[in-house]
DNA sequence: TGTACATCAGTGAACGCGCGTTCACTGATGTAC
DNA sequence: TGTACATCAGTGAACGCGCGTTCACTGATGTAC
């Protein structure tokens, strides 16, 4: 609010807010594929070029709609964890998990931005890479809540990792500053992690053929899979 | 082969399949967003019309492309099953799921095309549907098998399931002839299925970042873990 | 406070491209007698 | 076996559409003196 500069910069950040907004809600009805800066700027009453004072070239378009992307979902996760902060780690797990789901269900062609098959021509910048590790951190986060409590199971013993796996799980956790999880837990979060967004995947590009009249129970029913294997405490 | 008909018959399968070669051949280059009737009549030395005498539009091309990509992963996958008939369930399963990634990283666009999101302004008819059918119902058979040997474990006893998920799943148990399976043992089947389709996608849509030096080993674990959770017997 | 100049938002026209699909046509292949 | 007709594969031109991006331009906004 208020924000200063003159009435050429305030109307700048404006229309490039205004920009974005109309983007995505064409986003959400063509999809990334066929999202046209050319429509956008029509619904603006701008004639196409006048967006190259704003955005340089679709790609940069694009690249500004899948960080906003990442950064709605990875804002609704951590409102979700704020809620449950005081709750078990399972029920925080799971209610990140839901969270992810509400907000895929709301908007799937964003979902499909970020985590669906690559928009075609379309090369990714490093600028998305550390939005796009807000949820998955929080869920790490609460592994590591819960392995600093001593409450998280460990692993049922398998074969020992193949050495490259577990150096770079080694690695990834030091990285993330998660020194309290070992290798294997990591990769059982990672395995979790896309066990969600395959479970979303299926619901949400049709896979699932309409086999199941609530999908949101299906769904919970996967999340609490997920809480097993990552050896979160069962309830009670 | 020796294929009888006419000359003219002849000619017009053989072209049929070099069309659809063609264009499976140009799909692994631009996507199926960026499939074009036009670009497969060029490399055919046709002009684009004389294609609808073929196949009556782009979608019904790539139907039969979707089509074709199920084909060639359950082949795949079912010869993959038969060289480890005699092997214990656990390896059976491990040898399909397998063998779904070597063809997934062999065919990346084909996977995207049958697994990603959907195409754009594409509408997928019901003819895909049973071929779609065939690589989940061979992981189901191979539950039934365990089941049926007394080996499969008993899922960890959890909250019940909620009445519509549990009649859903019974029903798909009797529509698919699994009357050997429960529908938690089916849920859990499902899961581990769309595990292994998140695992791949993210492999795939280079959504892991290049964090994992032996992606091949990470899918490996992967498998393992999802095996564990339909309660496939561990090895020794 | 007023003027001279620089900045920059948005216009309008154009470039060059590619797309799926239609239609009337020609010439070769197949069929019936 | 030979002829008359029907079928159908492939052509070439066209329709109508949409796309991202460039460029020279105008007029309004901002800045320096």
């Amino acid at each position: 609010m208020g924000a200063p500069g003159t009435a050429r910069a305030r109307a700048r950040t404006a229309l490039t807010r205004e920009i974005l907004d109309v983007a995505r809600r064409q986003l959400a009805t063509v999809g990334a594929a066929g999202l046209s800066l050319r429509a956008v700027a029509h619904e603006l009453e701008m004639v196409p070029s006048g967006l190259y004072r704003y955005f340089a070239s679709r790609d940069v378009l694009l690249t500004a709609l899948i960080v906003e992307a990442y950064t709605a979902v990875g804002d609704q996760a951590e409102s979700a964890l704020a809620q449950t902060r005081d709750s078990n780690h399972r029920d925080r797990w799971c209610a990140v998990c839901t969270s992810v789901r509400d907000w895929a269900v709301a908007h799937p062609q964003e979902f499909a931005l970020i985590y669906g098959s690559p928009v075609p021509d379309y090369r990714a910048p490093t600028d998305t890479v550390a939005p796009s590790a807000r949820v998955y951190t929080l869920l790490l986060g609460i592994l590591s809540d819960s392995a600093r409590a001593g409450l998280l199971a460990p692993p049922s013993t398998q074969a020992p990792l193949p050495t490259t796996l577990a150096e770079d799980a080694a690695a990834l956790l030091s990285a993330l500053n998660f020194s309290d999880l070992t290798p294997e837990v990591l990769l059982r979060g990672i395995t979790a992690w896309t066990q969600i967004l395959g479970a979303l995947s299926q619901e949400l590009f049709g896979h699932l053929g309409g086999a199941f009249r609530t999908n949101a129970d299906l769904f919970t029913h996967t999340v609490e899979l997920t809480a097993d294997l990552v050896g979160l405490a069962p309830r009670r």
